[in-house]
DNA sequence: TATCTTAGTCTAAGTCATGAATTAATGGAT
DNA sequence: ATCCATTAATTCATGACTTAGACTAAGATA
């Protein structure tokens, strides 16, 4: 009813012209998440003619987006054009602004990573001035190391550790609890530049990146889970992501798991994130007994040494943390039914590096049988870049749709 | 990239000719919701010109589904004529297969019902070879009452408790861990008739329902709670139904709330279910000192009048009940992030038509600012009859995108 | 070289939505 | 009673799009 400028707009709009604008998008991302295709393949998938598919595929070498690049031999016949996405057909930044710092870094059109920045910031500097600064120097690194780039840059996306509201809108707003920010209009944290600045949530750009290029990549239900100081999701149903009434979707953290249990930073009770977030593990280890040096990571990864070297203080302390987090993916897999399940963040990768197999089997045991039965556990394999590249595809699915445009088309 | 044949081709396929369709749809759609429209709004709501959507209403007054009814004068000019959906335009049947028993119930295309059935069962008489005769009674009946109906039969939809898988399949299957039933093909249940029967599980119905007439009617990110015996909740995310990978989204009861605590039915702990599900709270109530007689659904007003006339042990009973509830909807909330949460079922009409304030209030404290802000909890308006109304839905649904048709149009 | 096979392009036809112009239907002013 | 202003709904010419099928291109095989 309500005709919100979002994409339910989009979905339902339908001009003779939105046709073509809808079947370029699809040819369009078809190629860029396969990597390759054929006429005949994208045909298929589209549910296009060929007639129409070449068509289409006029119009996206022309801007300069796809190229053909050799052929496929077919026994007996003309060989087969494979098309590919141009590699600098356009490029898009995307930077990630998580509990380790800042990450600025350069994707080309085929998603490889041109150029990468980090920077390293204490909580206490998570100020938005200070993101701003660091944000407007990476992006004069890139412009001077990369100026033909600069040229057929589409935009940057920003994943931010908070709460993005509005994000249609030309200045949407942020919030984080956890850094202790009010919500902030965006143009408080980003400089003033010539190309377009979108924002989301870190949690959802990462899950969107595994859905294209990580281990969720055929998965149309799935979800990322991301561990470190703090604990989140990003929630993937039907192909799209999950953003709820304020964009909020996905704070997974503090699902209540433990009537009247540990006291957690947001003020509550018994949060998952009270029990697995990072700080919580070192917290806890500490309280039975442990000596922590203080280094989150580093404490982490030794509790987990200690463990294995069957330290009974450590090994409690672990297997406790496996079962609470079996637990806390248990209720994501009754609740949303999703196929996959793909582990992520510092905290994420250390404890599944090394005890994925019970971690899956405590979240499948606690799990019912049906939605158990039908989901997959797996690491990340994006790593550190999973949010960067998540945040580099927002301006991408707008170059996708039509919103957005590379500019300067090239000839080859 | 996988192309399905269900919701996401839809999405993405786009000859000419399907761009009537989905336009015919979004107005057709528009209309029924709200009940009646004008040419104008309906234009402006689904993006149309008023052109195209004259045209488009021609076809629909055509095929005996809409017509005109009165006008609205409009200052100075010519009057506004008034759409609405043709009452006896098209016939839908919803059965709803719950807790209770069987409730066979028929709807026209204004939803209004036409005719009733209800019977009541007890849970050892849920059997397939069962639930078929009363369903076919149940037609029977309603083929000799109302036989003119029957002639624009859209086709019956089931709201049953238990997941149903590859809901788009000629032949989906059915189980449910509650009663007992391992996978069953929809055919089973069945009577063969000469039209098509549909099925969703009743949680998912019923939220269906809430939207298009209930109390989360403008929203498109709504969740409803649906607590009986069990505990269920339909989840629409973005004006769709959330049913994840293989159609089980939405099992709320089995959440776990409650490190190693209460053990529930399914052979868990500390499930949401084990504390707020009908059986689950009298059984509290009795472990506490209470003296329940048997009866769940009078055990549980019983329980709620001795808490407000200040029986120790019933005020401590609901307050927990109270606060766990609560805490089950901000788990909901900070992961869904819904605007709207209903509450349905006989436990959530039994303790919200009395303590909804309180659980409220329970909500949301334990939810966190963003979200627990964003949200507001009310109590179902549509009864007993919401899961049938939603299943009645699924075949309308099917006749709006043009997938089913109304049979025998009728001239007016 | 001729023929076969398959890929890709071109063309004519048909469908659709749109804006502009036209017709319809009313209230109010003369 | 007539005319005009106003707004609604329809008609029409136009342009954009997809498609089936004809046609051309490019290689393999004999």
């Amino acid at each position: 009813m309500v005709s919100a400028p979002g994409t339910r707009t989009d979905r339902r709009r339908a001009t003779v012209h939105d046709l073509r604008r809808r079947n370029r998008a699809a040819v369009f991302e078809n190629l860029l998440r396969a990597g390759h295709g054929t006429r005949g393949g994208l045909a298929d998938a589209c549910g296009l003619s060929t007639a129409t598919l070449a068509n289409v595929v006029v119009d996206l070498v022309e801007d300069g987006l796809v190229e053909e690049s050799g052929h496929i031999p077919s026994d007996g016949g003309r060989p087969i054009a494979r098309l590919v996405p141009r590699a600098d057909g356009a490029y898009m930044i995307g930077a990630d602004v998580g509990e380790h710092g800042i990450t600025v870094e350069m994707f080309d059109l085929r998603l490889e990573s041109v150029h990468r920045s980090r920077l390293r910031l204490k909580p206490a500097e998570f100020r938005p001035e200070r993101i701003r600064a660091a944000l407007d120097e990476a992006i004069a690194e890139l412009r001077a190391e990369h100026p033909r780039a600069f040229g057929r840059l589409v935009g940057m996306g920003l994943g931010l550790p908070g709460i993005v509201e509005n994000i249609g809108a030309a200045d949407p707003s942020v919030s984080s609890q956890s850094l202790g920010w009010p919500p902030l209009t965006l143009s408080r944290f980003v400089p003033d530049v010539d190309f377009p600045i979108l924002a989301e949530n870190g949690a959802k750009t990462m899950a969107t990146a595994e859905t294209w290029a990580g281990p969720a990549q055929a998965s149309d239900h799935c979800v990322t889970a991301l561990l470190g100081r703090g604990v989140g999701a990003g929630v993937v149903e039907d192909a799209q992501l999950m953003r709820g009434a304020t964009g909020s979707a996905g704070e997974w953290g503090h699902m209540k798991v433990a009537l009247g249990g540990r006291p957690c930073q947001c003020g509550g009770q018994g949060c998952l994130e009270a029990y697995v977030g990072g700080t919580s593990i070192v917290q806890r280890w500490q309280e039975a007994g442990g000596d922590p040096t203080g280094d989150d990571e580093a404490d982490v990864a030794r509790l987990l040494d200690l463990a294995d070297a069957a330290d009974a203080v450590a090994a409690v302390v672990v297997e406790d943390t496996v079962q609470i987090l079996g637990l806390g993916l248990a209720n994501l897999v009754n609740l949303l039914n999703p196929d996959v399940i793909v582990l992520g963040g510092w905290v994420g990768r250390t404890i599944g590096s090394r005890r994925m197999d019970a971690v899956r089997s405590a979240m499948r045991s606690q799990s019912l049988a049906q939605p158990g039965g039908a989901v997959e556990l797996r690491m990340s394999r994006l790593g550190e870049d999973a949010v960067s590249l998540g945040a580099a595809l927002l301006p991408l699915q707008r170059l996708i749709s039509g919103d957005l445009r590379a500019p300067v088309p090239s000839a080859s």
